[in-house]
DNA sequence: GATGAATGAGCCTTCATTCAT
DNA sequence: TATGAATGAAGGCTCATTCAT
């Protein structure tokens, strides 16, 4: 559908995105014209409409960005350190990119997109997958922490990612809702819940 | 505004509301017409208009319903009961209605609320309302815990109660859109949360 | 089309009258929603239509009132009198009616039957024999005149009596736009053309 | 508000004004609808929109037209003639242009705006000033009439404008109503009024 | 007769998208 | 490729009118 040859231009595309995250964070989707992306940009309709098909269009593109924002944070790593401590890196790190102005600027865009998900199959395939590599990430941590022995064998591995990444999303809404939520702080909850891991954690 | 009497049916504001709650749970705020509402509802448009003087107006009083559901939902319980157990029968309560049809329909408008939270400081506020009330049972909670030495006193009772709520976001999210993460399951991951608090939980 | 009998209760009907007539002079016809009419008269929609089939009834009933009170007005008086004196005295009642309150509303009222003259039929033969009322007395006046010999007989009475009435409605003009033009200024601007009347007036 | 750049053409811009002016004589202007705007002027309601933010602004644009048109016809003529023969070719020419089709179109908007007056501030202004400008040409010929002698010095020469000024919105009206008024007549009835402006003429 | 909630046609306006330049 | 005026379907909302009580 882009009139335009991908490799020609990526620089224009991206221009376009940015002004478009800009809108989207500042309104949403739905209140965000196509006139605004214009004024933002400072681009034409017709030049936006060279590089996207619709508007749906760059909203999935968008998905797409936060996507590849995201893998980059949750790439992998060092994989000779201790497993929790590397859970534990890997959630500082997120959590310091939350207190960064554009970090959170993508996450209300991000925010938008969770919400669009219910809608659209397409944001939704990409929700679900951007969901997904966090899980096996910390799903892999989990299991090697288990062979290690510095994680107890009683719990599974599965729904204690997908716990993580619950506790995670919490922190991001309440982030992007300006609630006073501060990373150390949420750093402070998510150790709680790694003491709960601990093999012999009492009950 | 209000074309009718006030306090002339409310039981057709709540027609309205009924309807719009089926719309916007399956199509969100904005792709929602009024027509689609008067389709879903049997009434007409001049009726709407006659209890709600604008879209936004039907939005706004879902969000209070929502509010209201959620506080009847987290209402005062037994004080007798040890804390944590207490902590643990919300949870589990708020967990099975995330299963019922119309708990989740109610979730998914919701998550929309969430998103129009960013735009909107009408429901901005009414979001932080909702979540300030788990937040503050939680923190009595766990500072009786702490009194009566079943929570560790090291914890900070604010922090866990937000990372509490935090959990409990991201299970609903995840429930709405579809996932495979059941009631059980997260309550396992809750429970290993509460093991996290237990007063000599090794650090 | 009332569906009730007439006689029963022309004092409602003119209760509605009343509200309308408040109504119309501030906001004009088609600004003014039956809702105002009710608000204003304290009836109900159902009451009003009872009594009027439509609003344009409404419109034209209050023409007609327009005009029944121009007519009492500008009734015949006194035979005897001098002709010019008597165009005279009826010019300064006019201009004096004008600067009162009620006067001056049932004028704005008008004002807005002279535009809808353009568009309804109806409107339009109210209008025009509201305005030949006048004229035809005029005329009877200016002749009589010419026969005494106080007015020239070289003019046309039905050309002055029309010039004259124009005159009458740029003074209700500029007085309804709170135009400073008093009515004894108004009344120096008609001796004015009466002077011009006289059988020797040189040219 | 305009969406599209100022300068370019305005000839779309009286294009669309034009449209206006015939439905607006046709019909008033709020049973003008936009749609019979877009009908007459074979222009989409988003060209329409791209030019004129409301409704209302196409009215008020309407006003500045007419008023400008006004202006023209009475504008600054030669000087050294004598007054009271330059007011008589004025009223000549303005009662002329009242014969001619377009003349008596813009007065029929003309007319519109004389009532919607009394409810626009913005109207109202429009339609004063409009008014103010015949009437201060008007009071300048009289008082160098007076100068010259040809006009009375016992006459008030704003109050006379004001009169000269009603005559011709009273021409106005019962031109537009279509009424048999003709130019002739007209200028009959005006010239019975210069006469009382004679220096001589008897009181 | 009176009430006022309900109706629904239709109005003004927006905005994603196109296309001649 | 870029521009931006133009398109027109569709949305939110109003309001004259009806009718069961």
């Amino acid at each position: 559908m882009p009139k335009v040859k991908p490799e020609t231009s990526l620089a224009r595309r991206d221009e376009i995105l940015e002004a478009a995250e800009i809108c989207f964070a500042r309104q949403g989707f739905h209140q965000t014209t196509i006139r605004d992306v214009i004024r933002e940009s400072g681009l034409s309709a017709g030049c936006i409409y060279g590089h996207f098909a619709t508007k749906e269009d760059i909203i999935h593109a968008m998905g797409e960005r936060r996507h590849a924002r995201d893998a980059m944070l949750l790439s992998p790593r060092d994989e000779s350190m201790d497993p929790i401590a590397t859970l534990r890196a890997v959630a500082r790190e997120f959590l310091m990119d939350l207190q960064k102005e554009d970090g959170l600027r993508i996450r209300k865009v991000g925010l938008q997109l969770w919400a669009e998900a219910l809608r659209s199959k397409e944001v939704h395939s990409q929700v679900i997958a951007g969901v997904h590599v966090p899980i096996s990430t910390i799903i892999k941590l989990l299991q090697r922490g288990q062979r290690l022995g510095t994680v107890s064998k009683k719990i599974d591995p599965a729904i204690i990612a997908r716990t993580i990444v619950s506790m995670a999303q919490g922190f991001v809404l309440q982030r992007v809702w300006g609630e006073p939520f501060e990373a150390a702080a949420a750093l402070q909850g998510f150790d709680t819940l790694l003491r709960g891991l601990a093999p012999d954690a009492r009950r």
